[in-house]
DNA sequence: GCGATATAATTTAAATATAAACTATCTAAG
DNA sequence: CTTAGATAGTTTATATTTAAATTATATCGC
């Protein structure tokens, strides 16, 4: 009874190649997913979706229509107005309004956001750096690689 | 505007290879997780996590403890309850006491579950070989060995 | 045996997440 | 202009998920 054997504990033989590289991508996303939660958890008091949704507008100054949020977050669009009632009621983005469309919102970090999130984006890349640090940079690119090539599959044949 | 840009539209510069790897890795869990809850929805009326909870019950025909579904599965405990109660609901599963230690259920898939899952399992994974069919099989082995030397990584150092 | 500690599972409260319905606004055809 | 349809965002109902507290049972040291 290992520390955490993985979802991909289901197959052992050797055929179903796409089936365990699934199991093993979904494994590996969850152990990674869950040190990261608890580190933001311990440190920084906040959570995975806001850090990620912080991470968004950071790079986007113009700020980013709650749709454009939902597209790149890949979750729906009322799961996006969750995250953001809950950062606006912290006081580290705010909601905008487009003069050109009524119905669209330009969500911005705030000056207190922007700098929260510059302090916890150092630390979390670190924790990130260290979770790959077994793994050789080599090896690291050709994962990357391999890794773009599927998500151009991937999001290319969307039916 | 792509249809799917995903979280790893964060980084576009060559350093933070880790960080970068860390993003997509995420963004292609998120794209296949998106596809088969869809399809588990639309075809069979079930979700992702029932469906992984039936998966880890068919390998194990003597019943597995809740606590073991919760290593298994990466997720907390109370989440396992929560999952076992639906399908216990639904006549697929059922909490068997373990004469030994009282504290202690097996939990097991009823004839029906059993049923029911061998038929949802083939569709299943012939949407993931589907998935990832632009990837040559050649490749899939690569990223199947890297991955399984991350996994290995990530659980060694656990805190 | 007894009490301290550990383990297994559930419960609770709060945050995420989806799908579907709804509201408001925009665009385009006539 | 007016209305039909499309788009942006929210709301609703329900399911998943976590962390922390709780309950019940085991185990271990004495």
């Amino acid at each position: 009874m290992s520390a955490a054997p993985g979802l991909d504990s289901r197959l052992t033989d050797d055929s179903h190649e796409s089936l365990r590289l699934w199991l093993r991508l979904l494994t590996c996303s969850h152990l990674i997913e869950n040190q990261v939660r608890k580190a933001l958890a311990a440190q920084f008091k906040t959570t995975l979706p806001r850090f990620d949704l912080m991470a968004q507008l950071e790079r986007a100054s113009q700020g980013l229509q709650m749709g454009e949020l939902s597209r790149r977050m890949l979750v729906t669009g009322g799961n996006i107005t969750g995250i953001v009632d809950q950062l606006e009621r912290a006081g580290l983005i705010v909601r905008t309004e487009d003069p050109g469309d009524r119905r669209v919102y330009l969500v911005k970090l705030t000056k207190e956001g922007r700098r929260q999130f510059a302090y916890m984006a150092a630390e979390h890349e670190s924790w990130i750096v260290r979770l790959f640090a077994g793994i050789p940079k080599r090896e690291q690119r050709t994962l990357n690689g391999s890794l773009s090539r599927l998500r151009a599959q991937l999001t290319r044949e969307q039916p």
